[in-house]
DNA sequence: AAATTCCTGACTAATTTAGTCAGGAATTAA
DNA sequence: TTAATTCCTGACTAAATTAGTCAGGAATTT
């Protein structure tokens, strides 16, 4: 059982994305030196992220992402859902025909697991920690640490 | 996030072996014939539930696994940790130290993570499933399919 | 002694994850 | 209108993990 690091990089990118939402988009280049993840890789994931309506591409210099909805309208269920497609834990998705088309063993036990983590990942909300003056802080310290936003027409704007 | 399918089988031998512990020992050709698990594989499964203390084999004809506690000691959490290695699902292993040192930006969300999803699988014992009319039900039906335990002397005794 | 079963280690194949690379498309600012 | 910026795409590679195979040995029972 494991978390891979492609649903805790996309997390981690659009809560970076969500704390800096008032400046304006944000670029994968920032978020690529900043949180230490390749920038194709990024791109990769943003594909995805994208094609689920998370968020929105914005081309050109000042560019970046934004979020296609508002902060807490967006779970970090449906962040992993979309880069890391389920997480559902049944052997049968869900069907109930894991064995000779009835239910194995175990399928209640995963489908009940299944339950528990998407009720507890569909409740966290990005803005939860948008406003959290732990995390803000520490987010304002990297920026300054990487010198971010300092050449965009929206931070002196 | 996924369940692999090492977690799974794991704990689907288990409920096996608990199900059947009143007639004795059951054997990993057993189980591979009627959950459709590779043999070896499964040998190599069993290799790390017996170091971690869940099971004990007895070798020989008649031989083959048992539980080394009883089952409502034994919980989910218990055999997946066994095989799997963790259910933790921080970058940092709970050691806070993700991102330069400090904890990074969803280190706290996985933290709580974890821990719910801990709860939640320690709490299920084995024998909450070996009671269960259904299941019981299920496993009557797939050994006699299978013909399991019609030439052991346990079984007759 | 023979059959059964656990037990071990080394090896292979398939899948997934992570990352690279090269280039194109849209947009903005000079 | 040109140059810079940034998203965007697809194909490719590398590493790790998962799943499974194979060959053989050790303990135990009949």
């Amino acid at each position: 059982m494991r978390l891979s690091t492609k649903g805790r990089y996309a997390v981690t990118a659009m809560m970076d994305i969500a704390l800096h939402e008032r400046i304006g988009p944000v670029t994968l280049a920032d978020i690529s030196q900043c949180q230490g993840i390749s920038l194709s890789y990024l791109e990769q994931l943003f594909a995805k992220l994208r094609k689920g309506g998370l968020v929105e591409g914005v081309r050109g210099p000042g560019g970046g992402y934004r979020l296609a909805r508002p902060a807490d309208q967006i779970s970090v269920a449906d962040i992993i859902q979309s880069v890391d497609e389920k997480l559902d834990m049944t052997k049968c998705g869900g069907k109930g025909n894991c064995s000779q088309g009835e239910k194995c063993l175990t399928h209640q036990l995963w489908f009940e697991l299944s339950c528990n983590l998407y009720r507890f990942l569909s409740n966290i909300k990005l803005d939860q920690y948008v406003n959290r003056p732990d995390i803000s802080e520490l987010v304002r310290k990297q920026d300054i640490q990487y010198g971010r936003f300092i050449n965009r027409p929206q931070a002196i704007a």
